[in-house]
DNA sequence: AAAAATTTATTGTATTTCGATAAATTTTTA
DNA sequence: TAAAAATTTATCGAAATACAATAAATTTTT
């Protein structure tokens, strides 16, 4: 499975799920729901947004598991 | 912007586009327009099974350029 | 040159994002 | 511990998109 994890970074940059719906141009409602593994897919123009606010890769926010 | 770059990890696996096709289970045209950067969202569920079927992460296939 | 693999193109359908909004819940602060 | 602020959850509708299916064009391999 994968899993998304934005809480990470978010705290390295001491932002708040506010600021960063703000700053990607997200309802906050929205960026939760990334933010907890509620949605199924994901635009690559939202992706982008957010690594762009928070510098940092896909790969600090996405992650593969295998799930046996 | 965000990159997505497969070939690497195809070639890293031997693998060629039209295994990984039928091994997601998605045609080959439409892991080729994948492959290219041609889409501009992506299925964690799609996501998953290239993760899967090439033993990786996705860091390894997305990453995120500055494009000043 | 022929065959195989890959890319590009197109159309239709089902799915999903995301906005807008509101309510519920949790966390922080005073 | 009560009020305020932040976050999460929920719902609806519209717009956007993935992906299948298919076929044609192009590129690569043999």
């Amino acid at each position: 499975m994968i899993v998304i994890n934005v809480d990470v970074m978010l705290a390295k940059r001491k932002m708040s799920v506010t600021e960063l719906s703000e700053k990607v141009g997200l309802t906050m409602a929205n960026v939760s729901l990334l933010k907890n593994g509620k949605v199924k897919a994901i635009k690559l123009s939202t992706l982008n947004k957010i690594c762009e606010i928070l510098q940092c890769q896909p790969g600090d926010i996405l992650e593969y598991k295998n799930d046996f």
